[in-house]
DNA sequence: GCCGTTTTCGGCCCGACTGTTTTCAGTCG
């Protein structure tokens, strides 16, 4: 069984317990088993044949077990005895906004509702406003919540979100009472998608941020405000929370509503070992009195820590390498020199190589490698073997204009045919500066051949680079089904190189295969994918993954001058295979 | 259910907002 599945069924166990009313900290202990399983970046399956289930922090005794059964059976007796007990329609009822386990215990228990469907009637018909607890108001918020979560769009791309949040902080800088905002939670984490917009803001005078806030053009409606915490939903649909803080208390602040939860509450246990109580407006001492820290950097120092990154605060093992001195020194954005992805009018780009040239140098690079489709991708317009030695002649022409400022590099994303093969013959790609590889089509294909096609161009000794490797779209289309550990361990061995796609809905790799990666010591490429001037602005995404994946810049290709990069396509293509 | 150079039992992060309530429960992050 696969990571992804079994959390899901703890989380969902969790879900069950919470509705039976069971003891908290035991709910907790499932969800904490669930993020942490999910989070792995190797196969459970892997962990649990060499018995070291236990290593995996929040897996103890018992769950060990249910993990062991699960792995050995397909099935969990456990979980089958909560199916029975609680039925799926009352815990889809959590999906409801405002509707949490006491409430769908309660309208399953005392009215026998068993779906949402059903939920909606009785709102509808006045039924729910006479149960203890409820009213008028709570029976409408059931409503408007049903209503929400049938328009829910899910999680926006990290890259869209972004410019959603930038709009909403210009506006707030603009504000007379605004001393300094920043975007939080994982939207500053960087997260590949991103549920909630959240803002922090320093100033002395919330109410009047508040207000001002309330009525920016980009709000479409007000869910809550208070003096400290509003939460709006924008036009596109997407809900942004608002905080604001004093001054002085802007280091904690920033600090809690960045998160993650879990790593929160990890700092939280820390400062309760040094007699401090750790909230988002101060740490507090046993005596009642306050340190305050106006920057994040005293909180984890006051905590004897140095600064995490927010990329990296996940409860995903940053704690004991802090602690002990041993946090990676992440890769950053002033460090890439180069891109290794993007098309022009050539195959399915709209600018032409001359103003991708110079659109990439003003995005800081001194070097982008052109990589037009290959012929038989029928999507795209594709380049013949002919069309790419004529391209050849017009990237020396180019590289002639920019005088020696900027270079492009010959490339192609060649693409890898059903059978294993590529789509242009070994001559014309042996002619190339650097190949790159990918799959467009037969993605949903059966793991065992998808995986071979991927090892054959891996072990082609003319393919540098793997594109997109597991080409998801966010939204659009979940991951291929392929043996990701055995990929890492070929590119590995054979030095292919495998890409961080920055375009906004690939993020692919996404953080979490970039961390096994990295530990598996593979070399690892950023590249925009960019298909028109603008989109070289698509690498801060791909470098956002490769910071979550704890990659340094030494793991990372694109730090490494022209020259460089071809002394090491060339090495690679000598190399015996 | 997990976890421990304070404990193998007794803890387990902390606070805002809303709505239903005369002091708090539920939800959310």
């Amino acid at each position: 069984m696969k990571n992804q599945e079994i959390a899901a069924i703890f989380a969902r166990m969790a879900d069950m317990l919470a509705i039976l009313g069971e003891n908290y900290h035991r709910i907790m202990a499932y969800r904490r088993a669930a993020e942490n399983i999910a989070a792995l970046s190797r196969p459970l399956e892997e962990i649990w044949q060499a018995g070291e289930l236990r290593t995996i922090p929040g897996i103890g005794e018992t769950l060990a077990a249910k993990i062991d059964e699960l792995m050995r059976t397909g099935r969990l007796e456990a979980y089958e005895k909560l199916k029975a007990q609680v039925p799926a329609g009352v815990v889809d009822m959590l999906l409801i906004p405002d509707v949490g386990p006491k409430k769908a215990a309660l309208f399953w228990q005392t009215l026998g509702i068993t779906d949402i469907e059903a939920l909606e009637q009785a709102a509808r018909d006045g039924r729910l406003r006479h149960l203890p607890g409820m009213g008028v108001k709570s029976e409408e918020k059931v409503l408007a919540g049903i209503a929400a979560l049938k328009k829910r769009t899910g999680r926006t791309p990290l890259g869209v979100a972004w410019s959603l949040a930038q709009a909403l902080l210009e506006a707030l800088r603009k504000m007379p009472e605004v001393v300094q905002a920043s975007p939080a939670g994982s939207l500053r984490r960087m997260r590949d998608t991103i549920g909630d917009l959240d803002l922090l803001v320093a100033s002395a005078e919330p109410e009047a941020v508040m207000a001002r806030f309330r009525e920016l053009p980009q709000v479409a409606e007000v869910l809550l405000s208070g003096p400290t915490k509003t939460s709006i939903r924008t036009h596109e649909g997407i809900q942004a929370d608002l905080r604001v803080v004093e001054p002085a208390r802007w280091g904690t602040a920033l600090q809690y509503f960045t998160g993650s939860q879990a790593h929160n509450i990890r700092l939280r246990g820390l400062a309760l070992e040094r007699g401090l109580s750790l909230s988002e407006y101060s740490l507090k001492r046993e005596d009642g009195s306050e340190i305050l820290c106006p920057t994040e950097e005293e909180v984890y120092a006051a905590l004897g820590l140095p600064p995490i990154p927010p990329e990296l605060r996940e409860d995903r093992g940053e704690i004991e390498a802090a602690l002990a001195g041993r946090l990676p020194i992440l890769i950053e954005r002033s460090q890439v020199r180069g891109d290794f992805q993007f098309h022009t009018v050539r195959s399915d780009g709209r600018n032409t190589l001359l103003e991708m040239a110079r659109a990439a140098q003003a995005a800081g690079l001194e070097y982008a490698v052109v990589t037009d489709h290959s012929y038989s991708l029928g999507i795209t317009r594709g380049v013949s073997a002919a069309a790419l030695r004529r391209q050849r002649a017009e990237i020396e022409e180019v590289n002639r204009l920019m005088g020696g400022t900027f270079r492009l590099l010959a490339g192609v994303e060649v693409e890898m045919r059903a059978d294993g093969t590529l789509d242009l013959p070994d001559e014309e790609l042996a002619g190339l500066e650097l190949v790159v590889a990918a799959i467009h089509s037969g993605l949903r294909g059966e793991r065992e051949r998808l995986t071979a096609r991927m090892l054959a161009a891996i072990r082609n000794p003319h393919v540098d680079i793997i594109a997109h490797p597991t080409g998801r779209l966010i939204g659009e289309r979940e991951e291929a089904d392929l043996d990701m550990e055995a990929i890492f361990r070929a590119a590995a061995e054979h030095g292919t190189a495998l890409e961080i796609n920055g375009y906004t809905h690939r993020l692919d790799l996404n953080d979490v295969h970039v961390r096994r990666a990295v530990e598996l010591g593979v070399t690892l490429v950023i590249s925009s994918d960019a298909h028109d001037v603008n989109g070289f602005a698509n690498l801060a995404w791909g470098v956002a993954m490769a910071r979550r994946g704890w990659a340094t810049a030494a793991q990372v290709l694109n730090t490494r001058r022209a020259e460089e990069v071809l002394a090491w396509a060339r090495s690679r293509t000598s190399a015996p295979s």
